[in-house]
DNA sequence: AGTCCATCTTACTCGGAGTAGGTTACTGAC
DNA sequence: GTCAGTAACCTACTCCGAGTAAGATGGACT
């Protein structure tokens, strides 16, 4: 379809589209119902070349997911930039990730399955994949705030992560709450916090 | 070893043995990498009572995860009795949380494979089951903080409840991390918030 | 024109989810 | 006692999909 006769392609532009398949039949289908020789047959290769350029289902999922953390990251990372204070750089922040979530469906099913990802050999590397994301966070906590407490500075950029993970899934089931509004409820707690005491 | 004849007992009984060898496999070699006919020769019985009484491998993990669950918000319910306030309830629902994750070893590792199963028929009926937990503090935070905007009060739960999970998973690879420092790093954004201008 | 190797294929194995159909022990009725 | 009736249980399969062994083919460079 795209090029004329599918054949003999180079290695990295294969890879390419290899990943770009799988991303279309996981999200679609799901990790678990997800079949590899699908994959295959839509790539129009051979089920030994997904293995041969990415070891296992598992392998090729991982790819997938890195190449959709990364795009993440480098969305939110660039929101922030110009902010001056540290609350504008995290309701930025936050904002390009939830009109992410909402624009890139694709994308972002496949983050989620991720989690599907726990107990197997690939969890330690998705965790690793995650810290791009949290490193973010920590090292603009830590700026920002002149706090030098490593530790809290991680606890913190999980904990925003997390908020905004487990609120982007709840977004997903209600169709009326936009991006900007998950963006107020969440600075609202993490930035205000619950305390009513404060105006 | 337990009883002296492996053999025909009421099916409730046999239910209830069956889920508790499964989280253990399940916890032990992940969900993916677990198998029914393990789990079957554990409980010695054959494979087809686990079809029989709970249809699927999806609907054993399901019985096994609803039932940690419920632990889990009995534990976390009870532990907000007889608080004065509302940062005395979340105090110490999240401490019972923490407690609860680094006890409860097995249980905990069966509710992170939860997400295992996003994308298959049983999502919906994990994100009910869910609902035990953020229906209850969403209702706290309704009462406590006397607000009425319904939507809100849910993002908040889902906000609490997400901050908690990934914090909890990163609790796991630091060993350091007490209970009670993880419910302080918590408190101190979502009850106080991230402002720095406040005291 | 021939050699090398990266790309690609056919044709398998193997393990585990799920099932068809039959068997055995207990329960109550007479 | 003995004879349904049924709940608990089993053996022995099917089938699908992940992963692999071994070889074919096209193009690049000498």
């Amino acid at each position: 379809m795209t090029t004329a006769k599918r054949k003999r392609m180079p290695r990295a532009e294969r890879e390419r589209q290899m990943i770009e398949v799988a991303e279309q039949v996981f999200s679609a289908r799901g990790y678990a119902a997800a079949s590899m020789d699908e994959i295959a047959e839509l790539v129009g290769v051979s089920k030994p070349m997904l293995y041969e350029y990415f070891d296992s289902k598992e392998g090729l999922l991982v790819a997938c997911i890195r190449q959709s953390r990364t795009e993440l990251r480098d969305v939110t990372a660039q929101a922030t930039v110009g902010a001056a204070t540290a609350e504008e750089a995290l309701r930025r922040g936050m904002l390009a990730f939830f009109v992410f979530i909402r624009e890139r469906r694709q994308a972002w099913s496949l983050l989620r399955h991720e989690m599907a990802l726990i107990g197997t050999p690939a969890a330690e590397e998705i965790e690793q994949i995650r810290r791009q994301q949290t490193d973010l966070i920590a090292a603009m906590v830590s700026a920002y705030l002149a706090d030098d407490d490593h530790l809290r500075a991680e606890a913190t950029a999980q904990i925003v992560v997390g908020s905004n993970e487990r609120l982007a899934i709840w977004c997903e089931q209600h169709e009326e709450v936009t991006p900007e509004m998950a963006t107020e409820y969440a600075m609202d707690v993490l930035w205000r916090g619950l305390d009513p005491r404060q105006g």
